[in-house]
DNA sequence: CGACGCTGTCACAGACCGTCACGTTCGGTC
DNA sequence: GACCGAACGTGACGGTCTGTGACAGCGTCG
């Protein structure tokens, strides 16, 4: 909603800022002061505790963040997509281990010159705002999904996630990331997350055409599921 | 941390915008737009759903904003201090709903005027992106803890959080919010709430001398319980 | 003063999901 | 096309946390 894809088309607007001079768009300004870099798949972009010396910006691809805790347990934070920021938090060190789960492309900012463009630029600042409520907004959701939903309802949820990026009529979803990065994302472990699946195939809600592949088959099932709505009928998980 | 009780002071910086006019503050453009509101212990501020059509600046109390599944299951996202804002997000209706845990003032702002101020002032815009990354942190904080803790590692970490907004030496720590609330916001049940604090109780990590009070006894148990550093023994959980 | 309601505490049975173990499939390489 | 390791799927079992019910502490109200 509300997106910012088209973030050339809002750029000069006569603003608060020197009115005499046309202004840089926040691309424009960006573009100054950004190198490309290359991420295969699974390779790290940085790690939770360095020192946050950089920002990135996805250009294509999907990233995923986690955290760990000290015996290993790994939660996986989010997943992030083209136009999103890296390494944006506010300390001097990231605050969670950014991986590429898909080959990445993405933009690399010195932070210093990023944030000189942020204080100079009200549009950026804007449409970070926008980016970083964005998120909260998803992470929000994440929390309700950790803290309140069962197995089932969690695996539904995301499915229906991943839906709703590839688009809204589509039932033919891809899923890049392996089991174990959805277990750390849903707080289950791997064999629930597998069984879920069958079950949710048995039932003919989805269809498992291969490994990062699934077909929703019935649409409205699965928006129940996900919310708890359980008007299935108490047998269904039964079988 | 970088908390924003002394707002006034970082108010005016000679920035980009027009530089021969006095730049008023966020404060004192905020000022004129808003009005105070008083809410009672449990009252709710606003309801998920609800049309957004304002903003709340918390002066004083604590509130708690939470999401409800249909079936009344519920997870408080998080607890919201003097300084934050309420209500900020991007869409037409409240993500959450948002309910006085103690007795709270508020600042409240009619939203068109609000996001005027934002787009007219780049050090407001700044200061809204600072609270909403501090936020960010807490969420995904909350996703770790939620996903992947086990509930003495939760309650654990709950207390400590507590700890450090009272201050940091701080072992007498006061618990303005109930039982259920603290189940709903550690995804458990006030029964095993109770539980976790009896035991903690017993192993001598804290005591409890009244319902909204917590001692901290052995901080260092506390923070080894909360990062999953299991070094107390096996047998600290079997008695 | 005693009845009532609310919150918190505790015990026990049981469900859900994690753990452990093993077989199968997938994907890349030779 | 055969090999091999990683990822995935499935089953048995058990632990953690839950759900329910009962009881205690405290404030409110009649």
């Amino acid at each position: 909603m509300l997106a910012h894809r088209d973030s050339q088309s809002h750029g000069y607007r006569p603003s608060a800022a020197s009115p005499l001079n046309r202004v840089p768009t926040p691309d424009e300004r960006l573009a100054r002061i950004r190198s490309p870099k290359a991420f295969n798949r699974r390779d790290s972009i940085f790690f939770e505790g360095d020192p946050a010396e950089q920002v990135f910006e996805i250009v294509e691809g999907l990233v995923g963040v986690h955290k760990l805790l000290p015996d290993g347990r790994r939660q996986v934070i989010g997943f992030l997509h083209p136009g999103d920021f890296l390494g944006l938090a506010l300390g001097d060190t990231y605050l969670y281990t950014a991986e590429a789960v898909t080959a990445v492309t993405a933009f690399r900012y010195e932070r210093p010159r990023f944030e000189r463009q942020v204080d100079q630029s009200p549009a950026l600042a804007r449409r970070l705002l926008h980016l970083v409520s964005t998120e909260m907004q998803a992470a929000q959701d994440h929390v309700l999904l950790l803290g309140r939903k069962s197995a089932a309802e969690k695996v539904a949820t995301f499915v229906l996630e991943l839906a709703e990026r590839a688009g809204d009529g589509e039932t033919e979803v891809s899923v890049p990331m392996v089991r174990g990065d959805i277990a750390d994302y849903l707080g289950l472990t791997t064999e629930t997350v597998s069984r879920v699946f069958t079950r949710l195939r048995q039932q003919g809600i989805v269809d498992l055409p291969s490994l990062n592949k699934v077909t929703i088959l019935d649409r409205d099932a699965l928006e129940n599921l996900a919310e708890g709505d359980d008007d299935t009928g108490s047998d269904s998980w039964a079988a």
